[in-house]
DNA sequence: AAGTTTCGATACAGCGAAGTCTCGGAAAGG
DNA sequence: CCTTTCCGAGACTTCGCTGTATCGAAACTT
């Protein structure tokens, strides 16, 4: 009978230890300083691993970078508070504080600039950045779509772009500073119910 | 009597030609990579110019960029179609067919992201980039609310977020690629216009 | 004409980072 | 024991870029 791993070759087998750590400090080095900034030096130092272990196992730094971020499987917690506001509160108030500096607050415009210039690698970020968080959106969404809260009508990936945006817009313009992350989220969200013309006269009494 | 220019130094003056030549060449640059993507030497060689002519001019290559920006008074020329919603159209339009690839339509948050290192770029980038867009959303905004087509107890800056934001954040998540940009603008307009709320009883029939 | 400064062009120094290679040693199989 | 492969550490090569220096020619003042 053939063993499972029949063709094991011989020779010291590559250390798992290893694999996590440069995984592991390669996605740090990405968070702090995007793809540009990352050296494949930093990684190695951090890591405490040499750099050859590194070029063993992958290329070139895009391959490291594209095979480190799909390990990184953003785990997001949903909230259930019963409305889509508090709902929403509670997100933001969570993806804010994993962000401690303003440099990892625009971490997600960073590393799509940056991947531009490489199809895949701007595929894995905007899979593992954009469309977990995306994923997360659409959940309270659709649960508010159901208590009646959000009109069924209306594109929910339309909905995600007006949550989200303005958002991700002003911490890009303001640099990472956004001195009331929250606020502005649940400002935003009470323009989206409210509407943006002039008071509709719920009882309909005609002007003039 | 002492001529106006009464300081004149000898020797040969300073070219305006080589001055213009090279704020051309770096604002084309600057649109075409950004500011990392940026060369000096590419710049010497698209203004015909020697290196000592640039450097003569601008320490380093940061001044270099922030002069050139300044020369950049995006001039908008303001649609005025008698209603919001056809002032926007015709604003994305015009803002999307002066960026003709995909990689000049996410210039603005390149070039945010590569200036947060330097203060003083980052501001030259905001205010010529930024927020010469927001003052002509600002006038569009005006005029609506004059209009009656806006509620005047919204804040300006909050809508112009609204507005701007989700068409910013889906250029970033799409790499540029959007297709039908101005259609996405009105349908943003048309959801902030009719609230993401389920249709309120205009005739405020009593339920139950 | 003499002196001074800028011109375009290019060579050169310096630096940081990517990727390769070498080293002595360690972990596996035969 | 012997071979093979991997290990951490780091030297090394190569490359692209920034910024400086040098060159002969041109433009301008005195």
């Amino acid at each position: 009978m053939s063993s499972p791993a029949a063709s094991r070759s011989p020779g010291r087998p590559r250390s798992a230890e290893a694999d996590a750590a440069i995984v592991a400090a390669t996605l740090e080095l990405l968070v702090e300083a995007g793809f540009q900034g990352l050296s494949v030096d930093a990684v190695r130092q951090r890591a405490g691993v040499g750099k050859a272990t590194i070029y063993r196992r992958f290329p070139d730094k895009t391959a490291l970078v594209r095979a480190a971020m799909e390990h990184l499987h953003a785990q997001i917690e949903l909230p259930d508070t019963g409305t889509l506001r508090e709902d929403l509160a509670a997100v933001w108030q969570v993806a804010y504080a994993a962000q401690p500096s303003a440099s990892q607050r625009v971490m997600l415009p960073r590393l799509l600039v940056d991947a531009m210039n490489d199809e895949a690698l701007f595929a894995v970020f905007r899979s593992t950045l954009v469309e977990s968080r995306r994923d997360a959106l659409r959940a309270l969404i659709a649960r508010a779509v159901q208590r009646g809260e959000v009109r069924a009508d209306l594109d929910p990936e339309l909905l995600i772009d007006l949550l989200a945006g303005p958002m991700v817009y002003r911490f890009l313009i303001d640099g990472g500073d956004v001195p009331d992350p929250v606020g502005r989220a649940l400002a935003i969200y009470d323009a989206l119910v409210a509407g943006i013309t002039p008071a509709r006269p719920s009882r309909g009494r005609p002007r003039g």
